[in-house]
DNA sequence: GGTCGGCATTGACGTCGGTCAATCCGTCGG
DNA sequence: CCGACGGATTGACCGACGTCAATGCCGACC
């Protein structure tokens, strides 16, 4: 499910399938660097992440590539269309998930009903969240993509440290890139700015630490 | 709902409401320039497009806007994000619409389900259809959102005249520039050029005959 | 511990698209 | 028929971001 900065925490976790319904499908695990599903594959299951992160994404044949979006706990993926997945999802790190028949996403016959509802609202949450990410990507600049993607993982997967928020990134400069429509080097040009106006700290190249939240929520947005 | 490519024309109107189940909601019109509903609404019912073509859309204080999707006969619109409409929905042309009450959409219960089921099946749609948007959002260059866009309305709206196909653009340059990502200079210059090669000509500012769908298709993807 | 390889960063430069401004054109009202 | 208005087009210019290339950094593997 795609990233956003009003994403309500705990909500997206699906109600627990009760037993009088669901058939269990045991828990799944993925190593990192392996694939979920590919663009193409036929869909039978949707998921829900229990624990790990995700990349969702499109790949063209002139070596061209969007980054869909990220997903984290909580987070629904595998939204079928006409029957494949219209897009490669890959493990960015070790990952726990719990496979649900596609059935119960398309119609509640014979399944459980609060688990039915829970994907339909998972997905209208997706679609509010994307409706996001156009205007992120149909009107803002490189340092506010940044400043807003930066926002979005700290509400995510921000951990208290001391007075700041930090966390771990769990993907690479070239993911971010095709995630923002930027390019690496203009990433990487963003987070420079970004930490020589003090807004973020890097610890690494992966640990981001937000040292002045406020700041980056308003560069997140200002024209 | 999400302009596409390889939409699935007819499939996407919703089965006729069952009496058996329905209370009936009449049929809605719509003059041009006039709100479905506003951005921050409460969010009661769901829309299928009839007729006629809206335009949904998010603006920002600084002045930005960002226009989500344009919609035709068939498409669903409404989609709530926690009891509210996250975009606004004008009339672009007369519309008739029919609404359903938004529950039919999020629960089953005492429902239609065939109805229901055609809701979650529009959903994933949109799903499908807007990764394709952040593709063309974040990788493709000015020409090739436009020659996208064309080729989209063309499936959606075209008409076959002679050997041609041919459509009215229900929407002006600016709501099509804030649609692409683009200005509306660079949408102009964008259709000039489109002219200039022969794959498109225009008839009044509004008429689009498609001289050249191969191409125009080909415009739309390449790198 | 040293070296290698891959990713990230930085710099120089070119280009695409944004901005500003002038002009064009079609529509509407007189 | 004419003039005014608003949207569309075109041109000139500029700036942000992409591209290409050099350098830096860190982790892996001998």
């Amino acid at each position: 499910m795609y990233i956003t900065l009003d994403h309500p925490g705990c909500d997206a976790i699906l109600p627990q399938p009760s037993s009088k319904y669901t058939r269990k499908i045991n828990e799944l695990t993925l190593e990192p660097d392996t694939n979920l599903f590919r663009q193409g594959d036929p869909a039978s299951q949707v998921f829900q992440v229990k624990s790990g992160a995700l990349r969702l994404s499109r790949y063209f044949e002139d070596g061209r590539r969007q980054v869909i979006s990220f997903s984290f706990p909580g987070d629904v993926i595998g939204y079928p269309f006409e029957g494949e997945y219209s897009a490669s999802c890959r493990a960015l790190t070790p990952c726990r998930l719990q496979p649900y028949r596609m059935q119960q996403l398309i119609s509640p016959d014979g399944e459980d009903p609060a688990l039915h509802a829970g994907f339909v609202k998972a997905a209208m949450r997706e679609i509010a969240a994307m409706h996001d990410h156009f205007v992120l990507l149909g009107q803002k600049s490189a340092v506010e993509r940044l400043a807003a993607f930066l926002t979005a993982l700290a509400s995510r997967i921000g951990e208290p440290v001391g007075q700041y928020t930090q966390f771990k990134l769990p993907m690479c400069r070239a993911d971010i890139a095709d995630y923002l429509g930027l390019s690496t080097e203009t990433v990487s040009r963003a987070f420079s700015q970004l930490r020589r106006e003090k807004v973020i700290a890097l610890d690494g190249i992966l640990t981001v630490v937000i040292l002045d939240l406020d700041t980056l929520h308003r560069m997140a947005e200002a024209a």
